[in-house]
Parts: C-alpha cells; sequence; structure tokens
DNA sequence: TGCTCCGCGTGACATAAGTCATCGGCGGGC
DNA sequence: GCCCGCCGATGACTTATGTCACGCGGAGCA
C-alpha cells in the first residue's frame, strides 16, 4: 500500500470548490449555513485524499483543525503499547471528525486512519472557530453531534465494563443485521465488510477470539458462517442471548 | 438514608439568589458573563439539595436540563443488569454536569448520584439553549468542557480495554500520590476516601478483586496499608510498573 | 454489654481472556 | 503453474476476572 495521499491547495480548481460546498452541505453541523456561506467555508476548506489504511492524523498529535468526510469511510482508534487497536468510532461521508479537539486546545485523543480510500475536507481551527461565533447556531449543532458521540462512548464503555467478547460480538452480528441485513428463507444473512483482526479492534479484544465466538455461535446453531456471509438462523434467539448474560 | 431533598422554587429569598449567582461565576462554561446576565441566570435557576448517596437522576430520564455543582460531590455512573456500577466521572465545585444531553434531546446517558451531600442549581434546556444562543461564547465553553469529559472517557476506554485491574489500581495510587499525597520520610502518604466497593466502580471492577490486587500491592513492598491511609513505599517503582505490563 | 450491620480479607472455584504456535486454504503476483 | 503472504481455525496453556461463601472486627445502637 504505497503512501499516495495528494494534498490539493484550497481548491484551485473551481468544479472542486463546488464539490466541497455540495459535500459540506450535507453536513449536519453546517445544515443551518446559507449558499453563499457555504461556498466560502468551501474555498477555505482543503480536500485531501487518502488511500484505504492511510492515517490521516495519530493520537496526540497536534490538533490543528477538524475534517468532514466528503467519500469513504474512516476509524478513529486507540492504539495499545503491545500494537492492540480499540475503534472508538467509524465514520462515513457527512460526518465531522475531530469536531472536539478544536475547541479545548489538546492534543487530538485519538487515531484517525481510513477504512476504504477517502475524501476529506480539512477545515482549520481558526476558520472553525470564527464560523462558531458568527454563527451561534453552528455551536449548538456541534453540541448535538457531539452529543451523538458521546453517547456511543459511554456505551463502549458500558460494554467493556459488564459485558464479554461473545456478548458484545453477538451485539455486533444483531445490529448488522438489523441494519443491513437481508432476509432469506432460513434467516436474514450479513456481510461482513472487514477481517477478524478488524472485527476484533472493534470489539476490543483479539483476533483469536473472534474467530473462536463466531465458532461457537455456528456450533451452537445460531449462525452460519460461510467466508464472510454470516448467515444469522435465529435473529430472535440471539437477541435473547443478549438480555440472557448479565 | 431519608431522602430529604428540598427544592427550592426559582429562589425566593434573596440571600440564596446572591449565593447562586456567586456559584455560577465559578463555573467555567459562564465566565464570560456579565455580572448582571449570572444575576439573570441566578435567578431562573433553582438550587436542589442532596444527602449522601442520593440519586439526582437515572440513566434513561428524559433530560429536562443541565446541573451546576455549588457544593460537595457528585458521581456520574452506569449501573449493569448483574448490579454492578461503572463510574464514568466525579466532578465537585463549579463543574457543570450533563450540559450535553440538554443538546441532543436524548435521555440521560448515565445516572447522577451525591457522593457527599451536595447543593446542585438546575438550569432548565430551554434557559440554557437561549443563553447559548445569546452568547455565543458560552456555546465555545462548553465545548472546550465537553472536550476534557470526552477526554476523559476515551481514556476510560483505553483503560478498560488495554490493561488490567492491577494496572488500573497502580494509576489510580498513583493519580492520588501526586494530586493529594503527603510526603513523609518512608514515601508519599494518601488517604482513600471511600471504600473498596467504590474504588471498584471507578476501576470497573468488583470489591474482591480491589482488595485482592491492594494486598497483592503490599506483599510486593510498593505499598504499606493501614485502615484508609495508604503509604506509597517506592513511587518511582510505582510508576515503573506503569509502563512495564503491556 | 451484647448484637448487628457493614466493610474487608481470603480461599476455592469456574470461566473468560489472552498468548503462542501450528496448519490449511485461498488468491495475487511472478 | 508455483510460491508466498494473508487470513482464519484451533489446540494447549497461562493468567486475569469474577462468584460464592465464610470469618473477622469495628462502629453504632439497644
Amino acid at each position: 500500500m504505497g503512501r499516495i495521499a495528494i494534498a490539493y491547495n484550497g481548491g484551485t480548481m473551481p468544479d472542486l470548490k463546488t464539490d466541497s460546498a455540495q459535500t459540506l452541505a450535507q453536513v449536519p453541523i453546517f445544515a443551518s449555513l446559507t449558499e453563499s456561506e457555504l461556498a466560502f467555508l468551501a474555498q477555505r476548506a482543503v480536500a485531501r485524499n487518502f488511500s484505504a489504511g492511510e492515517q490521516v492524523f495519530g493520537e496526540g498529535d497536534p490538533c490543528t483543525g477538524m475534517y468532514v468526510v466528503s467519500s469513504g469511510t474512516i476509524r478513529i482508534y486507540k492504539t495499545s503499547a503491545g500494537g492492540r487497536e480499540q475503534v472508538l468510532s467509524m465514520d462515513g461521508p457527512g460526518s465531522s471528525v475531530a469536531e472536539l479537539p478544536v475547541f479545548d486546545g489538546g492534543a487530538y485523543p485519538a487515531s484517525v486512519a481510513a477504512m476504504a480510500d477517502c475524501r476529506l475536507l480539512f477545515i482549520s481551527k481558526n476558520d472553525f472557530h470564527a464560523l462558531c461565533l458568527a454563527h451561534p447556531e453552528v455551536s449548538l449543532k456541534v453540541l448535538r453531534v457531539v452529543g451523538a458521540r458521546l453517547r456511543r462512548l459511554v456505551g463502549i464503555i458500558e460494554e467493556l465494563s459488564f459485558t464479554t467478547v461473545r456478548h458484545r460480538l453477538i451485539g455486533l452480528l444483531v445490529r448488522l443485521a438489523q441494519r443491513e441485513g437481508t432476509k432469506t428463507e432460513t434467516g436474514v444473512e450479513i456481510t461482513l465488510q472487514v477481517n477478524n483482526q478488524e472485527l476484533a479492534a472493534q470489539l476490543g479484544t483479539v483476533r483469536e477470539l473472534v474467530s473462536r465466538n463466531l465458532s461457537r455461535l455456528q456450533a451452537e446453531g445460531f449462525i452460519r458462517i460461510e467466508g464472510r456471509t454470516v448467515h444469522v438462523l435465529r435473529p430472535k434467539d440471539l437477541e435473547g442471548e443478549l438480555e440472557a448474560a448479565g
């Protein structure tokens, strides 16, 4: 995977500008801005492309600004001394990233990398600051999306503190089945987009435990695994398992 | 512990008003307000007293507003189905509580209870909203304190995901030693303000493991325990243990 | 003074989590 | 077609975590 990130310098090409404005218009926190305001912001935003796996910034790097996902998906994660990773969030087009560290002056609290090829818009700290002061509604919107972020983090803490890997894995499967599952005669079918290593990072454990727990769920008849396709045979029972264990 | 919370209705007594204004003046997010603005806010704030252990609100309760700690200390925590608790934050005078859920319309994501007798000021959702729109700097201040909160949550996730109970316990002791330890000839002396059950909730584990790990640290010569006083005999070595284990 | 409740320490287990090593398959690149 | 590297499965262990049960001792109360 060669490092082939290309940084455009503030939109020298007009079509790029338009593109940026369109992206920004779809971002919740900028939803209340007028077209001219969006255009202005788009002009100051810098588009950067990242290839799959490439790091956008690292935990501890000084925070120079925030990003908006234009296309692709990014993951926000922490890395342990031993090399393990814990995913905090995955965000797709329209999501803002690192809205918070922009405000408290500290470094980025976690790393961000592209999961697939990505196009991100970078908005500098100062620009964003000025925008918030000029448009109080933007701050409120930011607070709203940050609220959601905080809820998710609390959810992760809850899961890590109270539940087992098995439980978290089931939770993940159930969520996937509900959100993007395809109904079949035998149940619901889902496709895992990532390898076991990545699943482990999302669940806060290691590769082997994901593998073992998946096998066990299959042995118990809850699912049938075919490569990265998972047939959830008894969705209701699987959800029941979530309640069962304390 | 009888429920002896008393709700004053919007400050009918003048001295209470003054009191509230003084409290509010010390809250970071209101630091930029003028005296008259503070007075106005104080007039609309409702003071409520809570006795030690009493719950302020519960996880899942509809969010009607935010609180400011006037005196005492509160704890923010999650409760598991099995009755275990995980502390997310402990906040003293001047801290704001539940600034975030106010904005995203959801319920309170965690419970809050008084650790010691407390006096809190309640500020309704609408009042706070209006304030933020009228004073954009307030939003920015809120974003700053929320940033700190998010960092702490990420830190908790990191610890839960990557480290052992022993490691977290050592971390807690080291932090206490640095923040409120007293130097003696033999090392640093700290006093635990709470019982093992509470320590366990702060570390995300159970009473027994706290007890065992403390005993083990003593057996290893790192600390000497006398009731709730802990002599940290070799502070440097203890800090070294934090790096050692992955 | 005696009793009871609470907090604490511990032993004995059961089980979950994580590490290390190995094996087999599949697919991409040469 | 062949080789190599990534990925997944799995066995064998070690260690951490959590549960249950029990005993001790001090503080507070009748």
